[in-house]
DNA sequence: ATCACAATACCTATTTATAGGTATTTTTCA
DNA sequence: TGAAAAATACCTATAAATAGGTATTGTGAT
């Protein structure tokens, strides 16, 4: 087997650190010879260390994560980079393009995925998490390209539907009249190109936003 | 219709038993007549109640989900036991066989896979979840994968309305009458314990039939 | 041969979803 | 601050789904 990759870890959560470790502790191809718990600890552990993909949390204090990607892929652009994010916020997909990031998964995406977008990096690949993807124009990669951006408030409702919620109950949970329900789910399923619910429901199961 | 099943739940923590609470309130087949927040409560709790139907977490305090399920099955061979697991942890499943328990259930499985290992339990027969078959390379024995009893014109009618059909679509697909393709649709939807068409795709995708 | 179940079909009533609009207010961002 | 995007609301008409039934025919297993 190849050397394996070295990997630094950072969050200011030293319990989800663990929790990465944990994944890592039986895939032998990544080893973790790094962590920080700020962007400032991140790049003193790079002046010690030879780090060849760094997991960094957007909201890490000192520099965050964005931050403090472009500043390693300035001294150390070999570095690949995945930048984990709490929330599904679209706005953060410029300046991860920014950033030169390599991957950006959402933080709650579960070890499966996240293995998934590690594979694509050490590929020369761009991964974008499913969830992110869909509340962000983002054009897929085989010429195809279905641009369209899920709001906020699409993905509240969509997420109600998949409880079996009808109009009227999302409704009075979100406190707005039924008519907006509606016109939501309309602009919802034509966004996704979708015919009716049942449609609407796979494409958001398929894409883990559900 | 039959005595409710007598129900006893246990886990050490209070609002995971809320949550399965709530799945059997509109269940009244069955009935939670204890619940218990470590193993030794659970023998107490069977001291003083008639229990058909235990519902252990693997990783309760003080005697554990197995260790318990193997105390009880000795003294109450009758008892079904469902062993509830957090992660689809491979290592359990020779544990699981070991100690006499009916069912094996991953906690995010939902309420239909739960619901449906109770109709394996209660018919007598084994359950294993289906992840969990996955990682455990079990042998498929007649009654495992048809413990949710979809029939083939059923499984029909889900991979079409995941097309995004309409029962008129449907209908005219199968060569049979939309009143035909209504009746199928009720049965499923009462067969899979969801509420609408939402529910519907959304446990199928999860399960893989569409 | 009979029994259970699957598949079929029909009926009615009600609820919910979809499709076509228009239009105002609020938020966000350049 | 001004433009764009998001969220809100309303209206109407039609299509579709859901829920409650009942009932007949085919089919495979004991």
């Amino acid at each position: 087997m190849n050397k394996p990759y070295q990997i630094l870890i950072a969050d200011d959560h030293q319990m989800f650190i663990d929790g990465i470790k944990l994944i890592f502790s039986n895939h032998p191809e990544y080893e973790i010879v790094a962590e920080a718990l700020s962007g400032k600890d991140v790049l003193d552990r790079f002046k010690t260390n030879k780090i060849d993909i760094a997991i960094l949390d957007v909201n890490m204090p000192k520099p965050n994560g964005f931050e403090t990607c472009k500043i390693i892929k300035k001294q150390y652009p070999d570095c690949k980079i995945m930048i984990l994010t709490m929330y599904a916020e679209g706005q953060f997909l410029n300046e991860f393009i920014d950033s030169g990031a390599s991957a950006y998964v959402l933080k709650n995406a579960g070890k499966a995925e996240l293995l998934r977008a590690l594979e694509s990096i050490v590929n020369g690949q761009v991964y974008i998490g499913k969830q992110l993807k869909l509340i962000a124009d983002v054009p897929e990669k085989d010429g195809f390209s279905k641009s369209f951006s899920l709001t906020k408030r699409e993905l509240e409702i969509i997420a109600l539907l998949a409880k079996e919620k009808t109009s009227a109950e999302i409704a009075e949970i979100l406190f707005i009249s039924t008519y907006t329900v509606n016109t939501h789910r309309k602009n919802i399923l034509n966004k996704l190109d979708v015919k009716n619910t049942a449609g609407l429901i796979k494409y958001a199961s398929e894409s883990g936003i559900v």
